[in-house]
DNA sequence: CTGAAAGCGCTTACAG
DNA sequence: CTGAAAGCGCTTACAG
């Protein structure tokens, strides 16, 4: 029987692993076994085998092979917030990871909704999925998943509130004291922290605490004070680091600011301009999150933390797909520093 | 037999169609109907059937469904690029469609690398989904992808290039004269427009083409001068809106500047504060994209145009799931005006 | 209205 | 090393 050019089997249709086995003159058993690369196959047929598979352009259907073998390779990527500019690049470096490791993600964004949620991991878990990854969107601990055995689960970002689950986080304390030190390495010895809102239902609270802790325990090692008695706290806007700032300058003298975030960081260099003084000389300032359109793109690049969230989404997408490798409870990756015009001397 | 009140099935796995069958005393073929809603199944048996698969928390495999029906509920998420902020909305809205059709929907993201995308399809084809959405990164067209016959495919965002394919795209021009009609209604007269870049490989160059042209348009069915005698074309970046702005000012009577992107706007409205001019009283500044950290949250809020990038997600979605409402070729539709502090009079 | 049987396209013990 | 057979969990003509 002659191989179609078109690479389609007999009838047209795509080839199955029963169009390649007849072509190859083996049976299904054989050729299921030549094509997954098991040991126990002549050298000769695999050969065969194989090149009428490429010959047939044959693609294995999934659906079958998972519905037999008990794995699908596929694993849910169920998210509270797809809006928000922390989870993204979570998915993105998990879709990395998983794409590596051939395995297919399924996409829910349950917005934040309960009901979302469960509606979505029910379809998910029909679709057998093999594991699942919950991407938060904000540092703060979420509720564990009860998911029926042999389904693994991994948070990210936000972490579950049982320490018997396995998390992946960001360091922000580390962060905090990394801007910190990197303020004092430049010679700055008057520096304040303009942090975000620590109130009990604001988001990314548990951000700004441990950013600002950071920033504390870094100058305490120094011996230094920190400016105005204590971090600051505000909102995560720009209006804030302007106002915050306005007011600081009437008071202290300052040659160094560790905003909790791009925003906080922009109104503040836009006071400081305004009334001004010279960014980086007079002050330096420095932000975290490496906001895309805030940080570099601007008319001052500014220097930031950038928070390595697509790390955390490969680490714990890696996590998931090797679960023996890791121990369970929460995982804190450290950020990193990016030094811009905002700091640079 | 008793139902277990785990809601398992009987040897502590998940129950099947077969343990739901067994329970109700019917054979696999009529549980199978009465659980689809088929007509002819008796009711009273309907009623058994369902109440035994709620008593064992029945789920069914959908692996297996598919397997059978030659339909998987699923289709392909494939986006050029995840991090881009036009990209991300759109499959936000596509999400939310699909999820709403009952629909999985497997995420695949090509980095803007070719073979990637070819491996990201094999995969995906592999899982027999049912159609392909194709996401792409900025408004120019995007070469045709082969597909089996019977896997539908729609464009979003990035048009394909080929008019027989089924597109979603933006409405830059529409937007240009919605933008352009606003500053004119607010009695503005000596309106310029500060536009993106139009080089060959610029991304984007289409919108700001577009948009500009909306605006000229406008103007002209008003009988009202272009300021500065055309469009000016620099980058997307505040930097070219503060430049931009300074030089114009030095030269021409200027009202009203419709900006090509919310960054070009910032940097706008940023010089003319700067040169102690009002905002909106003095010019009046608008822009376009709604971007989130740009446009809403600085300090002084700016008006634009939102693109609705969520509704062409979502729209495309539709289409996909219903290609027989659609006609072929390009729908482009509208954004729509948001009205802030610098244009509010 | 109900059920026995074949089939979807694979994988995996088990025999040979 | 190779193959016949059973099985994964469903759906769908077809008969009754």
């Amino acid at each position: 029987m002659p191989v179609t050019a078109s690479g389609k089997g007999p009838a047209g249709r795509a080839a199955t692993l029963a169009d390649v086995a007849r072509a190859a003159g083996v049976s299904l058993a054989t050729a299921s076994k030549a094509l997954n690369g098991r040991p126990d196959v002549g050298q000769a047929t695999r050969l065969r085998v194989t090149q009428v598979a490429a010959d047939l352009a044959f693609a294995p259907n999934e659906l079958a092979r998972s519905l037999s073998s008990g794995r699908t390779g596929s694993v849910g990527l169920l998210t509270d917030d797809l809006e928000g500019r922390f989870a993204l690049p979570v998915m993105i470096g998990a879709e990395d990871a998983l794409g590596e490791a051939e395995t297919v993600a399924l996409l829910a964004n349950s917005r934040g909704r309960q009901d979302l949620e469960q509606r979505h991991l029910t379809v998910l878990l029909g679709r057998r999925i093999d594991g699942l990854l919950l991407v938060g969107k904000g540092p703060e601990q979420r509720e564990p998943l009860t998911l029926p055995a042999g389904i693994a689960a991994v948070y990210a970002y936000a972490p579950s509130s049982d320490p018997g689950d396995l998390s992946v986080v960001c360091d922000h304390h580390g962060s905090g004291v990394l801007a910190t030190e990197h303020l004092i390495s430049l010679g700055r010895r008057r520096i304040a922290h303009l942090g975000g809102p620590l109130e009990d239902h604001a988001i990314g609270r548990l951000a700004a605490r441990a950013r600002a802790r950071g920033t504390v325990d870094a100058l305490q090692a120094h011996g230094l004070p920190v400016v105005a008695g204590a971090p600051l706290h505000g909102d995560w806007l720009e209006q804030w680091g302007w106002e915050a700032t306005d007011r600081l300058l009437d008071s202290e003298e300052v040659d160094g600011l560790v905003c909790g975030n791009d925003q906080i960081a922009r109104g503040a260099i836009d006071l400081l301009l305004h009334r001004g003084l010279r960014v980086p000389e007079d002050v330096a300032v420095i932000g975290f999150d490496n906001a895309p359109q805030m940080s570099s793109l601007g008319r001052l690049p500014q220097s930031t933390i950038d928070m390595d969230l697509y790390n955390v989404g490969r680490t714990a997408a890696r996590a998931l797909l090797n679960p023996a490798d890791w121990t369970r409870g929460r995982h804190a990756l450290p950020g990193h520093l990016v030094v811009r015009a905002s700091t640079a001397s």
